[in-house]
DNA sequence: TGTGCGTATGTCCGATATGACATATTATTC
DNA sequence: GAATAATATGTCATATCGGACATACGCACA
């Protein structure tokens, strides 16, 4: 794992293995967590795309800007759902969605 | 839509015009529900091509059997993070998620 | 018909997510 | 380095989710 991923993985208040250099996470949780990641990069870069503050974007969604921060930096207490209402109020398509997924083509202009 | 899509909606317990033809939802919320349809008949066929149980499914997720009947029900108590972690706990993959989320690949074998 | 198995539905209570707010940190401009 | 704007972090009350249980439904088979 690269250890910026790492460093967001921990700032996002992910456990991270005490001892050793790996996750203490099951390959599954790991999936999962993957997930969340590549939605939070995803609201982001849709937001800046879009040139829109975490304020304006928090109007939108009905929210507040702390969410939307958390959201952004895949933070533990925001769940896939509330990532996916953002993603779509945001302008995004389920194709959208399923490009951040896939490794293959997560690194796209917008 | 579809009657067959919309009964199913319906039956998850999703608010359904109840006037004229349509769904009540704006298209960020139907997009959405599209999205929790999409992963809970990803559950059902995964866990159909396993040939298990939905008793047997629940065991494997530390969960319930009435929760996985709601997850493929896609009722509006399961979160898309339930959906993911049970297909993921499944054996699905990313690439399988976002295989779900586009519809011109969805009719797939598993 | 009745018994068994799988699935669906309704409810409850403990667990977690959410919006809101306060406050801190960072970046930019003067 | 003060002032401002944008973003990050911490906490709380409430809303929603999730596992568990009870029970109902559907279907096969004898």
């Amino acid at each position: 794992m690269r250890l910026d991923k790492r460093r967001k993985l921990e700032r996002a208040g992910w456990v991270v293995g005490d001892a050793g250099d790996f996750l203490a996470l099951s390959p599954e949780e790991r999936q999962f967590v993957e997930v969340k990641l590549a939605l939070a990069d995803g609201v982001r870069r849709r937001r800046e795309h879009l040139g829109l503050t975490q304020l304006q974007v928090a109007e939108r969604l009905g929210s507040s800007q702390s969410r939307v921060a958390k959201m952004e930096a895949a933070d533990r207490t925001v769940s896939t759902d509330l990532l996916l209402k953002a993603l779509f109020q945001l302008g995004g398509s389920s194709r959208d969605v399923a490009r951040l997924l896939v490794p293959r083509v997560r690194n796209r202009a917008a």
